[in-house]
DNA sequence: GAAAAATACGAGCGATAACTCACATTCCAA
DNA sequence: TTGGAATGTGAGTTATCGCTCGTATTTTTC
């Protein structure tokens, strides 16, 4: 068989001493990549801000590349939770009420952790975590199509393929841009107009 | 007065031999970069790769990333130039036309060396580039602007800042994705789908 | 409470990369 | 022609990093 890329745990971790080390690991992983950046995180460093030695790192990780992807595959799940629950409300709605919160919801996501997810972006393509990202996504594009195949009836003759990565792209966009590279536009009243904005660019495009 | 990071050439090449010996390092990164990735591209290598020894390099990039910020620097001019001509050649075309010029070209300059462009956006992070790149923004969220500015009797009532950032912001976004990710979306056919598409969400939204 | 299993430790190995420097070669001005 | 300036060389230095492994400690099992 072809050799897999390790990304998952040597040992399973069984004790409750063992599961506090894991997530004492993780956690450490974020905080410095927060503070010092992709680059610094040097696993004897990792280790050290956990308070655990090299030695129990590689016992639930088999590479640094691994603790990484798990900082990821958390926070990604975090996000899928929010937007999943997001688009789920809005199934039913009509498309005004249904696209303002999936862009609201956007917007939500984006902030839940903005530094981490800033430095995820930029560090995912050195990464083996592209698939999941990229899952992320097209979860997200099939959810969004199968919503406007079910408001058809509200829209223009769409090629439904081509608007939902028109409308889904325009949306991850605005909301990461303004979210990471514009804190400006995040005042309450800012917020609320690049809602606005968003929402009428994608409504206006559909209809 | 402050260190300044180095990212200039420790001498500046007089004669034409060293001229040579720095355009092949340059072009020796690109083609790494491009072939390779990031990590793979170490200074050895890169003289290597430019038949020039380590030596050689050092006198005249102070260190590695002021190698990969000369590489964008040079794309960047690349990109700059072309859609620098299309927003000149489009200024007084009305919006339908101006933004559809626009965006063919906002699609040429990702197709003018897409392999590169791609692992530069990755990697410009890392680099001291970033001014660079957001200057870069800056400039074209400027020439937007100016251009709705001159064209507020075709449009509706607008902020003309918040416009122009969701606008630039789309068009960068589509054509980045598609040409970057969705090389099915870059046939002909496809290809004027995806104008016509981006064209159509940004007039119906300033319109 | 003793043996076994799980967990934790951290000095140190091997690899690699950025960068230097003492010396060689080429170019040019006088 | 010649001497100094510009350019080029690449083995070697220094530093860091990922990761191992022999050992120590804690927990569980019986």
């Amino acid at each position: 068989m072809a050799a897999r890329p390790l990304t998952k745990p040597r040992k399973s971790a069984s004790q409750d001493r063992s599961r506090a080390t894991v997530e004492a690991l993780v956690e450490a992983t974020a905080r410095i990549l927060v503070r010092d950046g992709f680059d610094k995180a040097s696993t004897n460093r990792i280790g050290h801000e956990a308070g655990v030695s090299v030695g129990s790192l590689y016992q639930y990780f088999p590479n640094k590349e691994a603790l990484v992807v798990a900082v990821i595959e958390r926070h990604n799940r975090d996000l899928m939770t929010l937007v999943r629950g997001a688009l789920a409300g809005a199934a039913t709605l009509p498309v005004e009420q249904g696209v303002r919160a999936l862009v609201t919801a956007a917007i939500a996501a984006h902030r839940l952790d903005p530094k981490l997810h800033r430095v995820l972006a930029e560090q995912i393509p050195r990464t083996g975590a592209l698939e999941n990202v990229e899952a992320f996504s097209r979860e997200n594009f099939g959810t969004f199509r199968a919503y406007l195949e079910d408001h058809r009836a509200e829209l223009r003759a769409l090629d439904l393929d081509l608007a939902a990565f028109v409308c889904v792209t325009s949306i991850e966009a605005l909301t990461h841009t303004a979210v990471l590279h514009h804190a400006e536009l995040l005042t309450d009243e800012a917020a609320a107009a690049l809602v606005d904005e968003t929402t009428r660019l994608v409504l206006r495009y559909l209809q």
